[in-house]
DNA sequence: AAGTGGTCTAGACCACAAG
DNA sequence: TTGTGGTCTAGACCACTTA
């Protein structure tokens, strides 16, 4: 094994009242901030830190993880830790759902994608009727039932959001919104054409860490957050007609909104 | 010390593929997610578990640094693991920028959080000219100094945000907006008082985890992310007159966007 | 003083990846 | 086969909190 670089990674403080594996951990970040390492680069191994400071390799092993924490790196098993490349992202805009978007024949997610030069699939796609959580009955005005559209979107083969839509079941049922391919527009295009001319739509947006499941559905990385959306639509009448519950992985989305001054 | 309570944690599966710490990680979400532990509850300290599983300790603290990751608990030194309440939130609503709120003498922070029933604080409050960084230049229409100014929000003593607001320096010179106190109604009031009509604002938003000097700042817990958001503000002419560039604990906020279907 | 979490050591064996 | 990270043990000493 070969001895790092020489002033690649510098020397311990023994005076300082910081923790070794801290120490070790800021040494790290900065050398990767002031790309000393670059995305996609390997760190050194485990054992060449062990060397390197000095210390046993649980002490190194915890200064990794406080970086994989703070989504700075990832480690893949019998390789090494790399610095975490920041994905695509993909931005959207506020005025995603104009009534202009839906004419054409193609899903807003794959005319976008396509459009930003990526290959956008949607997977694991389920409809269903349900009886609705307390939290979606009250968004929706109190319906006994719901359909469920439950779908998983991937761009470039990576999984980034997965999204429930709830439709009231007295609108959706025997209607093209319940068929698993709604058609040209989608759902909202259908939800007009059935009378419901959309006013507005109302978004929530909170985030914080991935439940385990959400882990697995989205293959996050550690260290990354989702951003969880959950958007109301209302039709002309002042009628919530159906509300979308996203989990998108947060480093593959800008967000962008325009607010008026007024 | 005294043993666990039965039936308050099963005993792990020695035939599972899956690693002894995440089985442990897993109970104690379960039993967290079920309510047998509630928002501020203590956890079995760590020499209970290992008793109660037969493990060493490294592999409960492997366990319970999972559950940090995830945002469900937070340790406190000498007195235990806890599990994280869920702190009071502050709504954002995309109207809080409209002219009808810029009449009142306070600011838009504290009046809103009064009307919830918090105390808001806002602190490190500094103003000073600034070469702007190549990110907010081009924000800004490419301005070669700034007027920048920079402060803490804290509701109930906890900080929640820390802002910095960039003003062209052409705009902003020798008005009361390089002043400390800009006065009623904040900058976006003197700027209209100015000539500057406000148009519209275009926010951003994006999650990620903190930086180490954010986790000192808003005093973020482990397993908390940050929401950070660029907004622009522009006038009546189309010209940028301000970006304001603000960095929020995710566990304290929810945004809230209405966007028309047209 | 007793109990708690925080840091650190020096090993061990395993699973995965690459040559 | 060698190098990598993943899991786990059985200790040790420390700092902080509570009583």
């Amino acid at each position: 094994m070969a001895a790092l670089p020489s002033g690649l990674l510098g020397a311990l403080d023994p005076t300082s009242d910081r923790a070794v594996f801290r120490q070790i951990a800021d040494q790290l970040r900065e050398a990767i901030d002031k790309g000393r390492f670059r995305e996609g680069d390997k760190l050194p191994s485990e054992a060449e830190l062990v060397d390197h400071y000095s210390v046993s390799r649980m002490t190194v092993r915890n200064s990794l993880s406080i970086l994989q924490g703070e989504g700075l790196v990832h480690s893949e098993h019998g390789k090494g830790v790399f610095v975490r490349p920041r994905p695509p992202v993909r931005r959207l805009a506020s005025d995603r759902f104009a009534r202009r978007h839906r004419e054409q024949g193609k899903s807003a997610f794959t005319v976008e994608a396509e459009a930003a030069g990526s290959r956008p699939e949607v997977d694991r796609l389920e409809v269903k009727e349900e009886r609705p959580s307390a939290d979606i009955s009250v968004r929706l005005g109190g319906p006994r039932r719901v359909l469920a559209r439950r779908r998983r979107y991937l761009l470039d083969h990576r999984p980034v959001e997965f999204a429930v839509s709830y439709i009231p079941l007295d609108l959706a049922r025997d209607t093209p919104i319940a068929e698993p391919n709604p058609g040209p527009g989608g759902i909202y295009a259908r939800l007009e054409e059935l009378g419901h001319r959309l006013d507005h739509f109302d978004e929530e947006i909170r985030s914080r860490m991935p439940t385990p499941s959400e882990v697995k559905t989205l293959q996050l990385a550690s260290g990354v957050p989702v951003i969880h959306l959950i958007r109301t639509a209302y039709d002309t009448e002042g009628r919530a007609v159906e509300v979308c519950d996203t989990v998108m992985a947060a480093d593959a989305y800008v967000l962008s909104y325009q607010l008026p001054a007024t």
